[in-house]
DNA sequence: CGTCATTAGATGTTGCTACATATATTGTAG
DNA sequence: CTACAATATATGTAGCAACATCTAATGACG
């Protein structure tokens, strides 16, 4: 179903518009579905992709600091998210002994568990259907890229 | 920037996750641009979306129900969105006579006038840019519509 | 008419984002 | 070394999303 009949609007002032909306409203599209997803594994979304992060790191250590630069939304509070991961033991949290003000956050054997619960029904997701394939996926990241970009040009200018 | 370099992340296991990945950060910083101009008019971007229905009503009241279908998330708390619009005067909210159960909800003249003051900053997003053009727009939104058709139907495939 | 499922809306709770501020530690300029 | 800016993290608060639950009113059916 198009945009237009998802949220009832037929108007538009400009395709630059309605892309905006459009954006905003697949990706809550996107959201639900892996939220609901994630809930079969009591975890939420920024849950889930700090402990991808700390998978990613294949053993070594990741400060708050890093977490968030890595992190989707960089102005979430990664100190809490990490102190429910912590409640689960999903994460383990010391301090860091070369700078005192840091700590030292690593996924636990546990995490890893979960996460490879989740593994699976993600590759699953990603089979091949004509009618998104590849191509356009590669396509849509790209027009993604140059949306952003012009967005915050004009957001620059506008402040000046 | 590309969304690589954004999130520091140089492997996907496909364009269907980068793609993904790409819409979901990509809505946070249209939100964060939108919600950094709504600040200056006193609303967040919810606010503002139940006001832009309201208006687009011309002069017919909405039930909560209706704002419910029209809004973004449609699982969002409409009821508590008029509250808060009721407390700034920007709203009406009046028992609908036909059905006790509902309530009708009609934008003030003070909330036109907020809009109207928001207006011209939208539309002035709104100018071509040779690196971002119309028909890209277009094609993204046609892009991001397949995209949710293909994830919920997988979706409902998961769950047989 | 009376029963009961349905509907519209309100309300309570949890977790998150955005933002401001606080605390402790480190780096740096004089 | 001292004063102070910068850094890393923690914490407090407002508003929202998601979800469950509750109340009041309506509609449907025997």
């Amino acid at each position: 179903m198009a945009i237009d009949e998802e949220i009832q609007q037929t108007k538009w002032e400009s395709f630059r518009q309605k892309a905006m909306v459009n954006t905003m409203f697949t990706s809550r599209v996107l959201e639900a579905a892996s939220a609901a997803m994630l809930k079969e594994h009591h975890l939420t979304l920024p849950q889930y992709n700090i402990l991808r992060i700390l998978r990613g790191r294949k053993g070594d250590p990741s400060t708050v600091k890093l977490l968030t630069e890595r992190m989707l939304d960089k102005s979430s509070n990664a100190s809490r998210l990490v102190d429910t991961l912590l409640e689960k033991g999903l994460v383990q949290r010391v301090p860091c002994p070369n700078d005192r003000r840091a700590v030292e956050v690593t996924i636990t054997a546990a995490g890893l568990e979960v996460l490879s619960g989740i593994d699976p029904k993600l590759s699953a997701r990603d089979r091949t259907d004509p009618s998104f394939t590849e191509a356009d996926a590669e396509t849509l990241s790209d027009l993604l890229d140059r949306f952003r970009a012009v967005v915050r040009s004009e957001i620059e200018t506008l402040t000046l």
